[in-house]
DNA sequence: TCAACTATACAACAATTATTGAAATATAAA
DNA sequence: TTTATATTTCAATAATTGTTGTATAGTTGA
């Protein structure tokens, strides 16, 4: 992952109301929802919602497809973990022991 | 980590000049820069720097300690750490089957 | 104390991002 | 085909964030 990628990702995570999307799609992973059940879950205007959810699925966060007249969305798991694994590179790059604690290094695995 | 925080600090990292300086804190952990240091190998105006090392220091992504005339800034790892953990868990949440391989499914373990 | 140096605070402005309502598109149902 | 439903696009505006120069505060060493 580049440096690109993982600012628009941070992005997409920077706010409130995309973090409580994305939250609220992986709650239902896999299988997803549609667009107006997001917005009654958050109680957000359609309008508000679509904005957030076309800057999510253009940061390839969020997966859509259409259903009839409906579109559904999905959390884009492996985006999240290759955000993780850039994110533990970036904390552990050269200096693994600075950045675990002797008791949690174990936990470290993700680049293995 | 709450979702206060958490969204504070991926605002932290949704920028290419605030990304860059937190990657080169990490290079040089765990001795750190001072802010004339990081703005030379940078090239960034001081007073542009300093805005984003106050927003950083502020989120708590960077430490601050003075030296004389000059603020020695360092990478907050810990945060770090804490930061990669909550992505695991808001990934993995409920959901760990979709959100690593079978192959790579060992490797996740920040959530034991 | 004085001059040089480091960095931040402030103020003005530029640029970007967020929010909303109205209109448009497309599907479904009557 | 007409009407209703779901969602997006567009345009206007509000709000936030980023950038720059100048001025200020604090530190050092002569």
């Amino acid at each position: 992952m580049d440096k690109q990628i993982a600012t628009t990702l941070f992005e997409s995570l920077a706010s409130g109301i995309r973090l409580d999307i994305f939250r609220l799609l992986v709650k239902h992973a896999p299988t997803g929802l549609v667009a107006g059940e997001i917005a009654a879950e958050l109680t957000l205007p359609p309008t508000n919602l679509s904005f957030h959810l076309k800057a999510m699925t253009h940061a390839d966060l969020l997966n859509v497809t259409q259903e009839g007249r409906y579109q559904r969305y999905r959390a884009n798991l492996s985006v999240m973990q290759a955000l993780v694994d850039y994110l533990t590179a970036e904390c552990c790059a050269g200096h693994p022991e600075h950045c675990f604690d002797a008791g949690e290094a174990s936990a470290c695995c993700h680049k293995d």
